[in-house]
DNA sequence: CGTAAATTTGATGGTTTTCAAGCCATGTGG
DNA sequence: CCACATGGCTTGAAAACCATCAAATTTACG
């Protein structure tokens, strides 16, 4: 079992279930309705029926669970994993703020994968009907979401090459750093554990730690446990290139 | 590369028209049409435009090119694949007869990979308009290709995994056999070079090639060039089971 | 029949996994 | 407060596995 218990935000802690309030969410920037018309935040804000604190390591569904919400991240890390015949466990994605969980099985009805929240989480619950009601109520809305898809599924076949355990690591470097988008000059901290980003990887534990510390070594990056800067994003980016995980530098555009 | 990859389509499309008897056709039992009430072949015959034979080398479509068209392979073996940005070619499927080509793209409109005649092919060609007037009328045949599809999906993604040159090997020569169907007794005949098998697989030229060697001197398989038999179908589904691109060895069920 | 391509085999090297052990922080019970 | 156990992280040594390089042999085809 993966407890996290280093402290959490204090925001996270208090509320189990409060109103949702989207126009006052920290993470608006990266969630789905970041930067949308008034109206449709509201709409959006409406659908949105409940914000909750998930303990790390508790899990929001199975596979085999019936499929009538799907969940945003709005603080937090949930990891969601398949598991084989034999028992193998095998990280699917990570998802951070803003990220929208449970869009996999939206078609059959049931989940296809396990859902569990990696650190401490706060998620926000939309019903299946809300959300089919709002894509369909919101061009804009869908757009996101169609790309948000292609984007996901993009990263998933990308990993499906055969790359370099430099090339995975630098991709997910770049990738998490992005995602996670700290302060400025603020190092970024990975949620999950090297074991999780192995698997996601499909590499030895020890292989990630590895080119981790080769990286430190060569100055791409610097390390403090889970906490890293990169210190040469060029040769970063070129080392990940081919995998093409890595998001262009621009925040994503969205069709007109 | 001693391919011709000149354009065929445009030869398609202003060559005499062959009627096409799909009631007749050899590959009937391979073909989404396959054992349909009498009714729908009729109604899928009078869609098929064209039979066309190409010559082994000839390009059906590039990536990029409008879809106008699906095509079901009749005979022979035409292989898809996609070109990184580095000129790598990489092979996608390589489709045997029932099977359809150029479904990739029937979204954007555009070809997102090549495809290319592996050894001389028997096509037939499905307008677009056609494609989409059948399946909406034909409950059956959205069936069947939804369940085509999702096993296409199913048999890339597998691929992605990180398993071994055997594991891979012995899928790729259970899923061909299976899908070969030669008559009892009588040997299936691969109508691909090592090349592109070991491209497919991620392999090396070399590495398929060694492996062929190995199996056949542990008496699962026996080879000559191309032909291979399976000699114990068992020991080899064991070693493909993780890998999982094999169908049940029971044709495939429908719903009603 | 001769050339080019495909296939096969051998030798070698690089990358990654596996096995093993040590370190460190955290938590528990005496 | 300390001894001890635990789990995550790191490092080292060896082996497995596969790719690469090189060359011999076979096959395809004009």
């Amino acid at each position: 079992m993966a407890f996290d218990t280093r402290p959490v935000s204090s925001e996270i802690r208090s509320c189990s279930r409060v109103a949702a309030n989207c126009a006052a969410c920290p993470s608006s920037r990266h969630c789905l309705v970041g930067g949308a018309a008034q109206n449709e935040t509201a709409r959006w804000n409406a659908a949105v029926q409940i914000q909750q604190s998930i303990p790390a390591g508790k899990s929001l569904y199975a596979v085999g669970d019936e499929v009538d919400a799907v969940y945003t991240v709005r603080a937090g890390c949930v990891k969601t994993y398949t598991v084989d015949d034999e028992g193998n466990e095998r990280v699917r994605a990570f998802h951070l703020p803003g990220d929208i969980v449970g869009l996999d099985a939206l078609g059959s009805g049931r989940h296809l994968s396990h859902a569990v929240a990696v650190t401490p989480a706060q998620i926000c619950r939309v019903p299946r009907e809300q959300m089919r009601k709002l894509l369909v109520e919101s061009p804009t809305l869908m757009l996101r979401l169609v790309d948000r898809m292609s984007a996901t599924l993009a990263a998933a076949l990308a990993l499906a090459g055969d790359y370099t355990a430099d090339q995975r690591v630098a991709a997910f470097l770049v990738s998490m750093h992005q995602k996670l988008d700290p302060l400025p000059g603020a190092p970024a901290r990975l949620p999950m554990c090297r074991r999780d980003i192995a698997n996601f990887l499909r590499l030895a534990t020890e292989t990630v730690c590895r080119v981790l510390t080769r990286f430190e070594k060569q100055g791409l990056i610097s390390t403090d446990d889970r906490a890293f800067r990169i210190l040469r994003q060029d040769a970063l980016r070129e080392l990940a290139e081919p995998v093409g995980i890595t998001a262009p530098a621009a925040p994503v555009r969205l069709a007109a």
